[in-house]
DNA sequence: TTGCTTGACAAAAACGTTTTTGTCAAAAAA
DNA sequence: TTTTTTGACAAAAACGTTTTTGTCAAGCAA
């Protein structure tokens, strides 16, 4: 069922039926009526494959997954929710999710799939997610003229658009509160310090310290990867110093679930003997024992504006610089945290 | 740069151009290797919308994810692992995976837009995940005459291609190894009932039971969305009866951690007064207190068979029915489960 | 020599749209 | 009345491939 029965259906020509079904104002308004009844009646659907090379456009989202872990076989489950809430606002406008993924990290590897995705003409635009301090794939991005928003910020001379968690307020957020609590030796189990949240959470962390007259020791702001292995790696190696850390603020809900099992072993109480802050609000944190504080992050919110954001800058009703989203955060008082131990 | 350029440049004619790149036999190897030679050189890429419309053929695998959830906004990350496996195999065979969603649980809506999705052209192949025990997207895309992947079987009068979990084996292996412990009032905390994954493990529990001469009792398997709040819910719905269940054979990890959660409201103590068991062997499942006996899950891998499978399919290198790939579970003993109390 | 096959390439059609340009009557302005 | 504008549609070009069909010389068999 081509354009061209329906045409002759209708005994108009194609390109009639063509501006009438895309709603071009030289068309008549009842002519373009009867066009698109009789579309629908006849069930004619336009070829995505001869629509994209007509217009030049490939009516995708192209977004390449970061793998995690040491095998390269982890994918952050973050990114369901996201794309998740991607999909729900392009999806009605026509545009796809065209989701590719780097098996594993490999800068020279990654480079080349990117350049691959973005110059091969798959895709109309791009997200990029999980930035580095310096990340080249913007310069790919902007060499190819093509549209991108990033999840998470970056060190860029230009402006670019994007979408992040507010990570500096959420850790001096918990910082201050262990603070509060009367903690004094607070430790930070951050991510990977390529990432760029990595230094947004150190700063904030540094910044709480500060204001308090206490300086940041670098020998405390440790990075790992964002699994329980390395928050109980982590934490282990922590706790066998004198003194010890009283309280741990951790990168994600699964670091802290680790460091918590590490105090555990050390035959530490959590929340009395030693205070632990996750991150993310997982489902989980609010069913462990002791129910997690932890820091509140609506991922899925977070997609549907990236999603938002792409569709206008496809559009060019707005700029990249109009595209500076900061995710506020909330934390989740439970009961891994208490007051700091004499 | 097109091909036009590309044939201009090299002195030959687009077809010739066309059928070199392409490996086709009536190219001669010398002018094959001069053609790549210089497409490469010159940074020649294949438009794919024109691809596509030129060979009738879309280059994706199609998937629609399932959001779960009351707000349909969450989407269980199982399904990043799964897209992972799926994308590493497709990927260096060409193929992209294109990731619609369905936002809301809705039959009427969501066959609409899985129908759209199979008509519209918009992929060449399909994964249909979490299958429900009758599925009605298999008709559809059999009607569509559009090859498709189960992941998870259903009830179908026609051959199918399917990979999926031994379910029913998994349960049998865990309910019997409690039985092993001696306990004998033993509840399933399930899934949804109408996931065909759901029944297998319930019959799985029951042949268990059936292989001691005991009897299932329906009160005792209960269904809930797989989540900690309904873990949670379910679990303490079972312990106020009398008498109690002594062990719980959960449906997911997250399930188990909810149904722990409210064992240990009741002043049970886990692995000892009461024993739980978990599925899918989360990166968490190690470190919580006490670790989770759980059943190991290849979700990664299983998205690389599914992945391949597809593949062969589009080829035509095999048939749906050659496609029956049924993955064995292991079960990993921790510390959440023990001999029955007296 | 003649006719048939084969190897290697070229020409042209096809894929199904969108977009640009063209047409022509009716309405409006000069 | 004549010219210009406008409204509504049609014709044709363009998008960049793949696939089908055609060509033609060289090699081979009759």
């Amino acid at each position: 069922m081509s354009i061209v029965l329906l045409a002759k259906n209708l005994g108009l020509s194609i390109s009639t039926v063509s501006r009438a079904l895309n709603g071009y104002e030289d068309v008549s308004a009842a002519t373009r009526e009867r066009v698109v009844l009789r579309a629908k009646a006849i069930g004619y659907r336009p070829n995505p494959s001869a629509r994209r090379l007509g217009a030049g456009k490939t009516l995708a989202i192209g977004v390449i997954l970061p793998a995690t872990g040491s095998t390269g076989q982890a994918v952050d489950s973050m990114y369901s929710s996201l794309l998740g809430g991607v999909v729900t606002e392009i999806e009605p406008a026509g545009y796809h999710l065209l989701a590719s993924m780097q098996a594993k990290y490999d800068d020279a590897r990654e480079t080349a799939l990117f350049e691959n995705f973005i110059r091969g003409g798959w895709v109309d635009g791009l997200l990029i997610v999980r930035t580095r301090v310096h990340d080249a794939r913007l310069e790919l991005a902007r060499a190819a003229k093509m549209p991108f928003v990033t999840y998470g910020r970056t060190e860029s001379d230009q402006p670019y658009a994007w979408v992040d968690t507010d990570n500096e307020k959420a850790f001096h957020l918990a910082t201050t509160r262990l603070l509060d609590l009367g903690h004094r030796r607070i430790a930070l189990i951050n991510g990977p310090e390529e990432y760029s949240f990595a230094q947004f959470r150190r700063r904030g962390y540094v910044r709480a310290l500060a204001s308090r007259k206490l300086k940041a020791d670098p020998t405390w702001m440790l990075h790992g990867d964002l699994t329980e292995g390395a928050g109980h790696e982590l934490c282990r190696s922590l706790l066998i110093r004198r003194p010890a850390p009283t309280a741990f603020v951790c990168a994600t809900d699964s670091m802290a679930f680790g460091a918590i099992a590490a105090c555990r072993e050390a035959g530490l109480s959590i929340g009395s003997d030693v205070s632990v802050i996750g991150y993310g609000n997982s489902s989980l944190s609010a069913f462990c024992d002791p129910p997690l504080t932890t820091m509140e992050h609506q991922v899925f919110e977070n997609g549907r504006y990236v999603g938002r954001a792409l569709l206008q800058l496809l559009r060019k009703e707005i700029q990249p610089v109009d595209v500076h989203y900061l995710e506020p955060v909330v934390l989740v008082p439970r009961k891994s945290d208490g007051p700091a131990p004499q």
